[in-house]
DNA sequence: GCCTTATGTTCAC
DNA sequence: TGAACCTAAGGCT
């Protein structure tokens, strides 16, 4: 599920495995062969998450920057590895474990410019400790575009995916279709501080709970532990007051709401 | 087994 | 606005 707390789970996960170690990268499908090349051998010294983007850094200076896009995965998986099956564009492997590859967006080298290029057109991401989530209230405060797209902008909040967008919103009583400018700061802050909270539980769990246990919303409520309120929910009972999930597409992606919950 | 769908982004028109 | 990218899971038969 690759929304922000997967990428920063990813590189807790690298950190943990290749940190400092001489590591073996390879590209068995051979679309990162060149590349791979001149990384195999080399010191791992650090991975990083900004929002969905993951860099890889090697002593020489050298960097990877993977997106995983929609498809997506990097394996985990105890060294010494088997042979690679299927599409397997970048595999690294370290004293202990390995991880493979696949589907990736993006699985590129980096120079300094592009992590700044990268960097810069990113807005602040809730699971990071340097982040100014003022940058974002600014620009939500200024866009009559709606909340809902908003979110989803990587340019006004970093890391943000379909998921937490609906559930987030839910969360808050925000109608997605109100207007940035309306948005206002005390809504903003409510959001922003559940996102820091949600996505870091995401980033512990490896996936995405919107429900908490102590979310508790009485008899009636959520039963058989469902991780979610309205995401993929549409035509079915709010699991907090019954009324009809509903859901449209909006700027090409699937957005999911209760009106009565949140009805403006 | 086959079909649909998906947590995302970029580019062309 | 739509297509392309190109993987895997789930629902269905």
């Amino acid at each position: 599920m690759p929304e922000g707390h997967t990428i920063h789970r990813l590189a807790r996960l690298h950190q943990r495995r290749f940190r400092n170690q001489q590591v073996a990268v390879s590209s068995p499908q051979g679309r990162f062969a060149e590349e791979a090349d001149e990384l195999d051998g080399q010191v791992f010294t650090k991975a990083e998450a900004w929002g969905k983007h993951l860099i890889h850094h090697y002593d020489s200076g050298a960097m990877v920057h993977v997106h995983l896009g929609l498809f997506g995965r990097f394996s985990d998986v105890k060294a010494p590895m088997p042979p690679p099956v299927g599409e397997v564009r970048m595999r690294i492997e370290g004293d202990t474990h390995g991880g493979d590859l696949r589907g990736p967006t993006a699985c590129e080298l980096f120079t300094e410019e592009d992590l700044d290029a990268l960097v810069s057109r990113l807005g602040p991401d809730p699971l990071r400790a340097d982040a100014e989530p003022e940058r974002a209230l600014r620009r939500i405060s200024r866009s009559t575009r709606a909340v809902g797209a908003l979110l989803m902008d990587q340019k006004v909040i970093a890391g943000i995916g379909n998921v937490y967008r609906a559930e987030v919103l839910f969360r808050a009583g925000v109608n997605p279709m109100r207007e940035g400018k309306a948005l206002g700061e005390r809504d903003f802050n409510a959001i922003w501080d559940d996102l820091v909270d949600l996505m870091a539980l995401g980033v512990r769990k490896g996936k995405i709970i919107t429900i908490r246990p102590e979310d508790d919303h009485g008899p009636g409520g959520p039963r058989g532990r469902p991780r979610n309120y309205v995401y993929r929910r549409r035509g079915q009972p709010c699991r907090v007051c019954g009324n009809t999930i509903l859901g449209e597409v909006m700027e090409g992606r699937n957005l999911f709401w209760c009106p009565s919950c949140q009805p403006d």
